[in-house]
DNA sequence: TTTTTGTCTTTTATCGACAATAGACAGTTC
DNA sequence: GAACTGTCTATTGTCGATAAAAGACAAAAA
């Protein structure tokens, strides 16, 4: 086979989720932007929903016949595209298993593990290598930098740099700038897991990535926006696997959040300043803690 | 074909050159080192140094037999990897051609464009994105950004961050560090060229990329040193199209650059500061001009 | 006249194949 | 016994092929 279809099979999936709140869907093109596909995808998923008795259709009119059932749905493991398969097998690879720094990666060997072509390994690792991870010898081998102390003291450093400027253009922000609405969103989420920090302590890491998103896009500076999706990237694979003491330091992290919000509401850049530091700093310990 | 054996080509050809000043050659690791390739294609490049009777090969002994011609060498343009073809071609799109920031690109029509697979294309573009140039739709094309006004003050902005916190660590060097005798050759090498600037002011561009390189590294960080290829292929390609005032433009830069040099030497990190402020900003200003 | 649908073409994502190149191992030579 | 060569195997770089998905265009419907 030359590719799964598994665009069409997410993109249906999420369309039965629609399906529960109407009585008849809308046209071909407008189901396609609200799925995001194609609307060749949106009539395979028109067809597939026919043949299950899903719907009844007639070029404009799609009536909804039934609810959907659970059998009705993909499996989930089928829905994920190739390279979120593969960039899952490899984190674990370089994570969890005992990963050398300087050890070999060979391209041949990770697709055999999973069972798939050569090419889609190669161009994973190329988009990848612009983390700093991971080398190419040319003609040969990638080479694995590994995630050591010097990989986490250098995306700090210029993390730091970063955030900092990010920081001090926020407060430059007119009023109205969206952005001062998607911070309010952000402190209220940040007061509800606080209050219930037992139980919600784990939505920490995801809205952690929000918050620091917001502030880094007020750079309105594509490689710093761009930088940060190795923080991203980092972050998201490292806490899978380090998971000690999880909830005393998502409490902490999360007033220092709101401090660091505060300040940035006072629009004051000394303040800032101090409080985007403090975060940083402690952020940063977190990190290195969890290596050595 | 699966593969042009340009490696071979060229190694062959470099080798041609180490020929002349010797009536022997050296064991096959030794001259797999020299030429940076594989026993495999040395081996390759001794049995056709036999075949043109250029060399008598016997196990250990290989003995010059003639001075190569011309016509021994294999053409220039067989021996460019494939990944620095596309690269020529695609600047030369974007940046001379009219393209348009928002234009489609095309896999297939560049490939065919080439004369290659859609392969390499691929990965070409998967690589080049970084640069913050061209953007992917998934499932669909790619998106040309332009090289426009936003992305050179976005690329400055942080060029000029990094590298002023490049030139402050490099003042913290050791005395002994190589770094200050390799400064001490570019600093030569100004005065050379200030010294016949009509007919050598086309070599700035070159030590312009070693000097600043210089001053990145010592920053010890993948990210800022990672970060100046950037710097390198924008410049490099802007100015093999834009040549206006070229001497005029060169002349300066390499004045401020002793500036700078000077700074260095002083260790003095205010002094530093400045002198790296006023060079990125006359840097700056020289490459808004050519493109507004 | 604008939106929708039917149909058809083009492009992308992925695979398998194969030559070029790297690299491993054992026997050979100094 | 250290380095070199002969031979063999494994991996990378590139191509062509093909299903999935995107998208163009004209006919049909509102």
């Amino acid at each position: 086979m030359a590719r799964q279809n598994t665009v069409f099979k997410d993109a249906f999936n999420r369309c039965l989720l629609q399906l529960a709140n109407t009585a008849s869907l809308p046209s071909e093109p407008e189901l396609g932007n609200a799925l995001g596909v194609s609307r060749t995808t949106v009539r395979g998923i028109l067809t597939r929903l026919e043949e299950l008795g899903l719907i009844r259709w007639n070029k404009r009119s799609k009536t909804v016949l039934r609810q959907p059932k659970p059998e009705d749905y993909y499996p989930e493991d089928e829905t994920d595209s190739l390279s979120a398969i593969i960039e899952r097998s490899f984190m674990r690879r370089i994570l969890a298993g005992g990963a050398e720094p300087g050890m070999q990666i060979n391209e041949l060997e990770i697709a055999r593990d999973i069972g798939i072509g050569t090419t889609s390994v190669r161009e994973f690792l190329i988009r990848f290598s612009r983390f700093g991870l991971i080398e190419k010898r040319p003609n040969s081998h990638w080479v694995l930098k590994g995630f050591t102390r010097e990989f986490a003291l250098e995306l700090t450093e210029v993390r730091e740099m970063f955030e900092l400027r990010s920081a001090i253009s926020f407060v430059a922000l007119p009023a109205e700038h969206p952005a001062w609405a998607d911070l309010t969103r952000i402190e209220a989420v940040h007061h509800d897991i606080l209050a219930d920090i037992d139980g919600r302590y784990t939505e920490f890491s995801e809205l952690d990535e929000r918050f620091h998103l917001l502030v880094h896009k007020s750079s309105a500076n594509r490689f710093i926006v761009d930088f940060y999706d190795i923080i991203t990237i980092v972050f998201h694979y490292h806490y899978q696997w380090n998971k000690t003491n999880a909830r005393e330091r998502n409490a902490r992290a999360l007033e220092e959040h709101l401090d660091y919000i505060a300040a940035l509401r006072s629009r004051d850049p000394a303040r800032v300043e101090e409080a985007c530091r403090r975060h940083l700093r402690s952020a940063r310990e977190t990190l290195l803690q969890s290596i050595a």
